[in-house]
DNA sequence: TGTACATCAGTGAACGCGCGTTCACTGATGTAC
DNA sequence: TGTACATCAGTGAACGCGCGTTCACTGATGTAC
């Protein structure tokens, strides 16, 4: 009873919503969120979502987008501690990256996994999930050059190690890895095989 | 017209309904499945999915239960084929689950994929799933005893190893890897990543 | 071999629900003069 | 400082659609005798 009577104007139900949904989306995927619910969920009307996003796609991608922001922003953040062409900024980038996936669930999911919406047709999204991997792809060509791993084509390196990070971000983020498992060993050693697979003198 | 004017008795509409399932899966995701549709699509009608399939989840988890089948075949294939315990048996299995996954993307995608229902409410499919796994902790574990990979919890190599290939599955099958790509290289140099972190002498 | 009957695989119309979205509206806020 | 007015963020009721599913039914098939 201490809030004194809700004030006709949310204030920044623009925010409210897109944190919402991807609680919602946490709960119960892309389908557990209705617009319904999201109004309700908030204290507002049904229709009061709409004064912000002209339909339910546009607030589904505006999750991704936070999403692909706050990864973007963490993977920067790796580049400017461990800047250079250090083998370790590579694993730093791979951790960082599941440890994104981990704690952003419901984000991950709408970017890349299973809630996933057709990049293809969002070219805001389209543009920040490749900015990322062209990054990856920087980085990789980079390290080729001063030494550390193979030359080869780096965006073959790239899918590469964006495939390892990606599976067991998914797999973690959709429970298939069992609890009584040491999840800290399993990303250790999944960015090292990652890194071997790099590596100049890996064995073929 | 050369079909004799169309048999009341369908003769094996449960098959056909996993097929065209399926299918339609492939097309636009389990959404895309609608049980009106399937049952016009295969010229009968909306009412006749109903005396094969209790509802809709049944159908769809007879869709997974079909591609586990197929994978369990598969790799025990290569269990026949590559019998004892050379590495060359395990990037084998790595190979035949990511080839698996391509040539059979929906039933993937409701295995393991964007699709997959939660597994957990799904006894059959669970303990299909599970099979699959044991039998790589299995295989795992006779390398290590008869050398080749590194002595360690096999559960955590297990993961590891999914990890990559449930990620390079994921990622060619949404399509995320770009046509002008190499896609034999980077499958090639998965499965080998996966080795090296594996291998007994592998640097940590 | 013929017949009665149980059983099974289909039909087609309808029900009801939840959802995204729209509409005419009202209350609050900011600003030009 | 007051006032008129445009603009914006909300309301609440309703619409229409597509879907899963059910129901009473009919045609085909198999089998006991």
């Amino acid at each position: 009873m201490t809030k004194s009577a809700a004030p006709y104007h949310h204030g920044s139900l623009k925010d409210a919503l897109v944190d919402e949904a991807a609680a919602m989306i946490a709960e119960g995927g892309v389908d557990g969120v209705t617009m319904r619910a999201i109004g309700e969920r908030l204290g507002v009307s049904r229709a009061a979502p709409y004064r912000h996003f002209p339909d339910k796609t546009a607030l589904i991608v505006a999750v991704a987008a936070t999403g692909f922001a706050r990864l973007s922003h963490r993977l920067r953040s790796v580049d400017a501690e461990a800047a250079g062409a250090s083998l370790g900024r590579i694993r730093r980038m791979g951790e960082e990256y599941i440890r994104f996936a981990i704690e952003n669930p419901a984000h991950y999911r709408v970017m890349y996994g299973k809630e996933a919406l057709a990049r293809r047709e969002q070219p805001e999204l389209r543009q920040a999930g490749d900015a990322i991997f062209d990054h990856l792809v920087d980085v990789l060509r980079a390290h080729q050059r001063s030494g550390g791993i193979k030359r080869q084509d780096p965006r073959v390196q790239a899918y590469v190690a964006w495939s390892a990070a990606h599976g067991l971000a998914s797999l973690l983020i959709e429970e298939q890895i069992l609890a009584d498992v040491d999840v800290d060993a399993v990303i250790g050693q999944t960015t090292n095989a990652l890194l071997n697979g790099l590596r100049r003198r890996a064995r073929r």
